[in-house]
DNA sequence: CCGAATTGTTTTAAGCCTAAAATGTTTTCC
DNA sequence: GGAAAACATTTTAGGCTTAAAACAATTCGG
């Protein structure tokens, strides 16, 4: 066998741009446990909102938007802050006015726009789920250190940079 | 105003058990900015394997278990690995099956059991996808160093068992 | 050996989610 | 002013997802 083919393709330093088949392997490894983890968080968060009342996790994330905001929003931008599709946003309010949680109501200003906010109904169950769900929270991150919230609150950020970065390269 | 108004719960320091409702904000903001980071990336892999292969992310998922055992894996265990319930992966590979990339049949050894493997087509396609959407996550995490990298892998493999004893200790 | 648990899968009913097309409204700008 | 662009939302069609119930096959204990 010729010695030629053990040549790796760093050899190549010069020109960089020839066909370097690049290892990715250790960030699709972190991607994946990036995955993992929310998945699980998630899945258990799910569950426990089911049990102990009986709401779905989109409901509840939905709620959690309109509570910081006494005036209400319009569905687009419950849309951006969700990172859910518009329509998306459409059949969920429909499900939570049904249910007496929100007001819905056409804006004065602008007859495109629904503005939509908590019922007080809609503001007392959220804030008692809220309550709650943080000390899940808490418990399920029980195990790591103030200094490790601290740092990977850091990387994640960095991380959402990094991909907001690599998505607008994208779309333009 | 009385002084007492100014009072901690922190003051009664002798008896924890004692209502002390405690700040758990930064674990929160820790959470959402892990489902911000994860929402973000995935969003951004769905939308390019839809464009480039018209493909769906959870299909992709599937194909990606399976490229990992040649001699192909049962239902409850692709559930189990990707985290989703059973019925989902019956749907799931219906669909696979009938565009020829899986093949399945029932276990000889019991006749409850289906195996599933990928057909030459679904691996031939899922080693093409597979090799571009590598650079795709590279591209997403290229801001990050590969120190940033170790650290976070380590972080969130602290997070993920921290997260599972959780969940094991309200589900035992 | 046989009934009772257990295990693996499918079905069901309901809700979530997306992309793309359609609808209605406002703004822009010639 | 009025056509065209931009914007906010809804509709549509299809797929994903779950929990729970139903079904089928195997294993376990007496």
């Amino acid at each position: 066998m010729p010695a030629e083919s053990d040549c790796t393709a760093m050899l190549d330093s010069e020109t960089k741009a020839v066909e370097t088949p690049e290892d990715h392997a250790e960030e699709l490894r972190l991607w994946l446990r990036l995955l993992t983890c929310t998945t699980l968080i998630e899945g258990e968060v799910r569950g426990r909102l089911r049990q102990r009342f009986d709401v779905t996790l989109p409901r509840f994330d939905l709620m959690a938007q309109l509570d910081k905001v006494p005036d209400g929003m319009t569905l687009s931008d419950v849309s951006k802050r969700m990172m859910v599709s518009n329509g998306n946003v459409t059949g969920l309010v429909e499900r939570l006015v049904e249910s007496g949680h929100l007001d819905r109501r056409t804006s004065e200003t602008d007859r495109r726009v629904q503005v939509i906010r908590l019922t007080k109904l809609g503001r007392a169950e959220f804030r008692k789920m809220a309550a709650e769900h943080e000390t899940w929270i808490a418990d399920l991150f029980a195990d790591l250190s103030p200094k490790d919230v601290r740092e990977l609150m850091r990387l994640l950020a960095k991380t959402k940079a990094s991909a907001q970065k690599s998505a607008a390269r994208r779309r333009p």
